[in-house]
DNA sequence: TTCCGTTGCGCG
DNA sequence: AAAGCGCGCAACGGAA
C-alpha cells in the first residue's frame, strides 16, 4: 500500500491513502503524531510512503524511534524524471527538481522535541498543509504514469525505488554517523604535524618546513601554499615551471623540492583533516557527514561538509569500531569494468568478468600483461588515448568488439550532442548553451575550430565514461537498498526498547564500497547478507549475465585493517 | 570588506 | 607513473 503525507507543525501531518494508481480519496486524514502513526502502519503491513522529501521528513521519524521500510521521494524521483524529460531542474540532481515536482513543504518541519500542536481545519496553516498534500499526491501520480510510460519501465521504476531507499540510507547513515576515535585523528596528527598550534598558526612541523623552504631559495621569503610565490622563485634560480603539481616538481632538480613535496603532503592533511576538521565534524565518537543522494550527475552521491568521500586514506586508521562491534568493510571489485562487460554483452569480455580477477582473465589478449589489460581498458572508459593506450585500445577493439563498440557509441552520441543513459535509466544531462554555439559552426577559423573540436572530443569522453560509471552507481545504488533490507532483518524484532538506529547498520558508502558497523556476533550473518545483495544486484540490473560482481569483504575494528 | 575564478589534491 | 571520467574543499589573489 502507498500512503501520501504531508507534514504539519510539530509531529502533525495529514495522510492520505492511496490506490495503486496513485489516486487518493477524499480530504487528508489529520494525525496528531506522525511517528505514533507511521510505526502502527508499519505493524500492519507493508506500506510505501510518499512523501515530498526524505531528507526534510524522515530525520525526524528516526529521532522519534520509528524506521520506514519504503518510500517514494517525490523530490528524487522528480530529478530523475526531469533528467529524462529535458526539464528544468535535470541537473539538479539531488538539489531538487523542478518545482512541478515538488510540492510546497509544510509550514511547520517537525522540529525535535516540539509538543503536538493543536492542529485541524480551523488553524492557521492548516490549508497549506492541506494544498501540499493535494499537490504531492497529483505529484506521485504524475510520476508513476511517467515511469509506466518509459521504454524499459521496469528498470526505471527500479531505479525510482532505489534512489527512494538510498534517501532513506543516507538519513539513516547520517543518524549513525561514522564511529571515529578523536583520540587517534589527535595522535596522528601530533605525530606528523606536532603539537597542536593555537588557533591561526601554523603546526610546528609546517612551520620547520616553511623556514626551510625559504632557506632552500637562499632566504627569499616564499610562502609554500601559493603556487604564483613558488613559480618566482624557483624561476629566480633558474628553474621554470609550468605549475607546482606535485608531477612537475617531482621531476625537478633542486633543493627545495624534496621539503617542498613534504610540506605539500603535510600541509594538505592539516588544512583538509586537521584539527579543525576533527573539531567541527566528529562529536560524541562520530562522524555525521551529510549525504546527498544523486548529487553528481552519474548518479554517484555527493556530501555536504566534511569531505567524506574523500577522506584520505592515512586517517582510515581513526575510524574504529564500538566496544564489542567490528566493521564490515565490503568492496565491489573492478565494478566499473565489469558493468561495462555486463552492458556491451561482448560474450568473450562477459566470460572473463565471470571470473575473480577481471584484468587476469583479460590478461591473454595482451600478451599476458596484466597492467596491459588494465590500461586498455581504463583508456575504453575513460577515453583516454595518449601513450601506449592507443595500441592497447586496438587490441580491445578486435578482440572484444561489442565492448568497444558500446563506448564507441556512446562517445558518439555526446559529440553530436545527444544525451546517453544509465543501464536502469539515469540520463546525463544535455549540453550547455554554450557548447552548442561553440560546436555548431563547423569552418571557423583555426582557433575557434580547435575549441570547437576540444568540446566536442571532451563531451564524447564524458558520455562515454557517463553510461559506465552510471551503471555502475545504479549497481551500487541497488545493492545498497537490497543490504539495508537484509541489515533490518537481522535485527531482534523481539528486543525490547531498541531503537532502529540499534542493530547492525551501514555507516558508510564511497561508490563501490560500504562500511556496516555491528555486534561482533552479527559480522557472520553481515557478510553474508552483503553477498547475497550483491548477487541480487547484478540480477536485477543485468538480469542474465555471465559476469559476476564479486565483493571483497573484511571484518576488522579499524577501517585501516581493511583491504 | 566580500565574492569568485583558479590552482591543487584528496577520494572512487 | 600518469592518463582518461566524476566529485568537494581550502587557499590564494584579483575583482567588485
Amino acid at each position: 500500500m502507498r500512503v501520501a503525507v504531508a507534514a504539519g507543525p510539530g509531529r502533525t501531518a495529514l495522510l492520505k491513502e492511496l490506490a495503486d494508481d496513485g489516486t487518493g480519496q477524499g480530504a487528508g486524514v489529520l494525525l496528531n503524531d506522525l511517528p505514533d502513526a507511521v510505526a502502527g502502519y508499519a505493524r500492519a503491513g507493508q506500506v510505501r510512503w510518499v512523501w515530498a522529501d526524505t531528507a526534510e521528513t524522515y530525520p525526524a521519524l528516526l529521532r522519534a524511534g520509528v524506521r520506514v521500510d519504503r518510500c517514494h521521494d517525490v523530490r528524487l524521483v522528480g530529478a530523475l524524471l526531469a533528467g529524462r524529460d529535458g526539464g528544468p531542474g535535470a541537473a539538479a540532481g539531488g538539489a531538487g527538481g523542478p518545482a512541478a515536482d515538488r510540492p510546497a513543504p509544510g509550514p511547520g518541519r517537525l522540529a525535535a522535541g516540539q509538543q503536538a500542536a493543536l492542529f485541524g481545519p480551523a488553524e492557521p496553516g492548516f490549508a497549506e498543509v492541506s494544498t501540499a498534500l493535494d499537490q504531492l499526491v497529483a505529484a506521485h501520480a504524475d510520476q508513476l504514469r511517467r515511469i509506466a510510460a518509459d521504454p524499459h519501465p521496469g528498470r526505471f521504476g527500479l531505479l525510482a525505488a532505489v534512489e527512494s531507499a538510498g534517501g532513506l540510507v543516507a538519513a539513516e547513515m547520517q543518524a549513525r554517523g561514522v564511529p571515529w576515535r578523536a583520540d587517534v585523528h589527535d595522535a596522528l596528527l601530533a605525530s606528523l604535524l606536532g603539537n597542536r598550534p593555537a588557533a591561526g598558526l601554523p603546526p610546528p612541523r609546517l612551520a620547520e618546513l616553511a623556514s626551510q623552504i625559504s632557506a632552500a631559495f637562499g632566504g627569499r621569503p616564499v610562502n609554500p601554499d601559493s603556487p604564483a610565490q613558488l613559480i618566482k622563485a624557483f624561476a629566480a634560480d633558474g628553474v621554470r615551471i609550468p605549475s607546482t603539481r606535485l608531477g612537475v616538481l617531482r621531476d625537478v632538480d633542486h633543493p627545495a623540492v624534496p621539503v617542498l613535496l613534504e610540506y605539500k603532503e603535510l600541509s594538505r592533511l592539516h588544512t583538509a583533516n586537521g584539527w579543525a576538521w576533527l573539531d567541527e565534524w566528529v562529536s560524541r565518537g562520530r562522524f555525521r557527514p551529510e549525504y546527498v543522494v544523486g548529487g553528481v550527475v552519474s548518479g554517484r552521491w555527493a556530501t555536504r561538509g566534511g569531505g567524506a568521500l574523500q577522506i584520505p586514506r592515512v586517517l582510515r586508521r581513526a575510524v574504529v569500531a564500538d566496544p564489542g562491534w567490528v566493521l564490515v568493510v565490503a568492496d565491489a571489485a573492478q565494478l566499473e569494468p565489469r558493468v561495462l562487460a555486463a552492458l556491451a554483452g561482448d560474450h568473450a569480455f562477459a566470460e572473463a568478468a565471470g571470473t575473480g580477477d577481471l584484468y587476469q582473465a583479460l590478461a591473454g589478449a595482451f600478451g599476458g600483461d596484466r597492467a596491459k589489460a588494465k590500461v586498455a581498458l581504463l583508456s575504453a572508459m575513460y577515453g583516454g588515448a595518449g601513450g601506449e593506450a592507443s595500441q592497447l585500445l586496438a587490441v580491445l577493439r578486435r578482440r572484444f568488439p561489442r565492448a568497444d563498440r558500446y563506448v564507441e557509441a556512446a562517445a558518439r552520441a555526446g559529440e553530436e550532442g545527444r544525451v546517453v543513459r544509465s543501464r536502469l535509466g539515469r540520463s546525463c544531462p544535455p549540453p550547455s548553451a554554450e557548447w552548442r554555439g561553440l560546436t555548431a559552426e563547423a569552418d571557423d577559423p583555426d582557433a575557434a575550430e580547435q575549441r570547437a573540436r576540444r568540446s566536442l572530443r571532451a563531451r564524447g569522453r564524458f558520455t562515454r565514461n557517463f553510461v559506465v560509471q552510471a551503471s555502475a552507481a545504479d549497481w551500487a545504488l541497488v545493492l545498497l537498498g537490497g543490504l539495508r533490507r537484509r541489515l533490518a532483518a537481522l535485527q531482534d524484532p523481539g528486543l525490547d526498547g531498541s531503537g532502529p538506529l540499534d542493530g547492525p547498520g551501514l555507516v558508510f558508502f564511497q561508490h563501490d564500497e560500504v562500511i556496516v558497523h555491528c555486534p561482533e556476533a552479527a559480522a557472520g550473518d553481515v557478510v553474508a547478507a552483503i553477498g547475497a545483495a550483491a548477487e541480487e544486484a547484478g540480477r536485477l540490473v543485468f538480469g542474465d549475465t555471465p559476469v559476476r560482481f564479486p565483493v571483497s569483504t573484511a571484518v576488522v575494528s579499524s577501517y585501516a585493517d581493511a583491504k
